[in-house]
DNA sequence: GTGAAAGCGCTAACAT
DNA sequence: ATGTTAGCGCTTTCAC
């Protein structure tokens, strides 16, 4: 591998003269910068950064940890961090945790050693604690995407689940609803216990009772949806007239398991759920939704950590407002009796 | 932050005598170990990876550029990639080129100048000779992904479009069809050019002749399509009967077009394509594709990567055989006029 | 405008 | 079993 000695030497300067044509310094000479370019040239020499990271004590490299950039959401937020991590200068090293606590940790682990500039992390959930203990700790600036994490007051950008799933659940009310179930994920993930908290408190606040047969756990993760609910088995005068899932991939889910049942959407039984679901273009989106923006929040992330890599005191806590899309799947009510 | 120096003065040993505890080395005694490893859990010690690269020579880290992350094939063949990366101890550092040369072209001198290991690559185009040709004369290890280069041979990891279309058109004349309709992506793209000449060539095999009014060009990018197939202005009896499309996005934009023309898959117009289209759950997969493995597609290039580095002499060329889905979009042709 | 020396954090190669 | 020396490729500091 050529080194800068080898261009220093063809060239004839000090390694120090080349050093400084390479990082663009004014104190060279005409002369010399052109041949110590040519030398350059001719010799392919391309600057080890990681010689330059060990000296500077920064790598110019941002790393994301999302929990499965097989969502689309996440796949959106990434793009988004990576247009403006590039644009400003940096790399992204992007992990997938697959909501695994061990694999964030041991992912967070490497990242310390190789001395990140700074870390966004979609928490796996409140246990991941651990891992942002570490990032403080070791000085690292951070800050938190999408989840919140229990307990702790830190450096964050997410979309707001109480106010999304108060239009949600408000909206499928104001349809004539009374009987609405809810699909949340694991309640140690702050979005699912904030969107169930929320739909709980909405349906209080409309003087409706709050059911607990019509609220089930299910995943976020595609692969990790189970296709029974049970309040599909209940009388038909108690079963739920709709159902608001705590995201695009457990609606996906229900609704092949309505399918299943031979339930139609909105005649039979009313569908809503946070975040956009990934259709095929030829497919009129058709499901009431409560979206936030991904790329916008992978975008702001990036700011985020880049103002705090400027100065460690600024902990933003940007919060994006969700946008209810109201569509088919939550018609009026008819009162129509469930198959 | 603390260094390995820190822990020696804590441990009252040697640098050398930490270094050897961290890399789990077998001379060192009992005592002296459990010392230093007191005094690493104590200051909370990570090795600086950047300093052990440099001085090793090696980053543990592969680099994949895809041209899309957003299209469900790249994501799939991303996670492959990063597991199988994971599981040999390497890191995964992830590059969108969106199908940009200069963009490509950036991000190879950036990967040239971190020392990366080896460089995975789906290449954006013929040009991206210029790419390959820098990583070459580095002596960095790469494989291309997906697709092939016109006029170079080297390691890569692809499908086989040649026989896939083959079998796409095939069946397409085996079902009745003698006016089929090809939309490919810019042909600089090693796939689209094999799709297109395995399409023509096919035709000619089973003696139908080649009409170019029915092969027209698009991207494989979502966001590149057009809404306009000349073919289908065309006079009913020369109306095509059926369309190949070249991939997954591209079919996913015909099924909305012939939508709008109120034009009924299989019935008025047969649709196949390559590569799976990403439905939601509850729609049973309709579409006749072609599939290729991109989870398996990624692990294989890492296990590639991994073996040139070991050996440089070893050149992999893998390649994979493509899976014909026979589904309802293609049923047989009863010769029903176009709408 | 240019260069020599020292050091970033770590480890291979030698000592002892 | 442990320590010393030197150096990975680069840049900062301080001379000239």
């Amino acid at each position: 591998m050529v080194t800068i000695y080898d261009i220093a030497k063809l060239a004839n300067v000090s390694t120090m003269t080349v050093s400084r044509v390479i990082n663009q310094k004014k104190n060279v000479s005409k002369e010399t910068r052109e041949k110590v370019e040519q030398a350059i040239q001719e010799l392919n020499y391309v600057p080890n950064t990681i010689a330059q990271s060990l000296q500077a004590n920064r790598m110019k490299t941002l790393a994301l940890l999302v929990t499965d950039i097989t969502n689309p959401f996440f796949t959106q937020m990434t793009r988004g961090a990576e247009d403006e991590a590039n644009k400003q200068g940096y790399q992204l090293l992007l992990c997938n945790t697959d909501e695994n606590i061990a694999k964030e940790k041991s992912y967070i682990l490497a990242l310390l050693g190789k001395r990140i500039d700074g870390v966004m992390l979609v928490p796996s959930g409140d246990e991941s604690l651990d891992s942002i203990s570490s990032l403080r700790q070791a000085g690292v600036p951070f800050t938190l995407l999408d989840r919140n994490i229990r307990g702790i007051e830190c450096s964050h950008v997410t979309g707001d689940s109480k106010e999304g799933t108060r239009q949600l659940v408000q909206h499928l009310i104001d349809q004539g609803h009374r009987r609405i179930a809810m699909i949340h994920a694991p309640l140690n993930i702050s979005t699912s216990r904030e969107r169930n908290e929320a739909y709980k408190a909405t349906l209080r606040a409309n003087g409706l009772s709050v059911d607990k047969r019509l609220i089930v756990e299910s995943h976020y993760h595609l692969s990790k949806q189970s296709n029974t609910w049970s309040f599909l088995q209940m009388e038909p005068a108690e079963r739920p007239t709709a159902v608001v899932a705590a995201n695009n991939f457990i609606a996906d889910q229900l609704l092949k398991t309505l399918a299943d049942h031979d339930l139609t959407i909105s005649e039979d039984i009313a569908v809503a759920c946070f975040d956009e679901l990934l259709l095929p273009s030829y497919i009129e989106p058709f499901l009431t939704t409560v979206s936030q923006p991904p790329y916008a929040m992978g975008q702001r992330a990036v700011e985020c950590i880049l103002e705090q890599i400027k100065d460690p005191e600024a902990v933003q806590q940007e919060q994006f407002k969700p946008t209810l899309h109201v569509r088919r799947s939550t018609n009026e009510w008819r009162g129509a009796p469930l198959a």
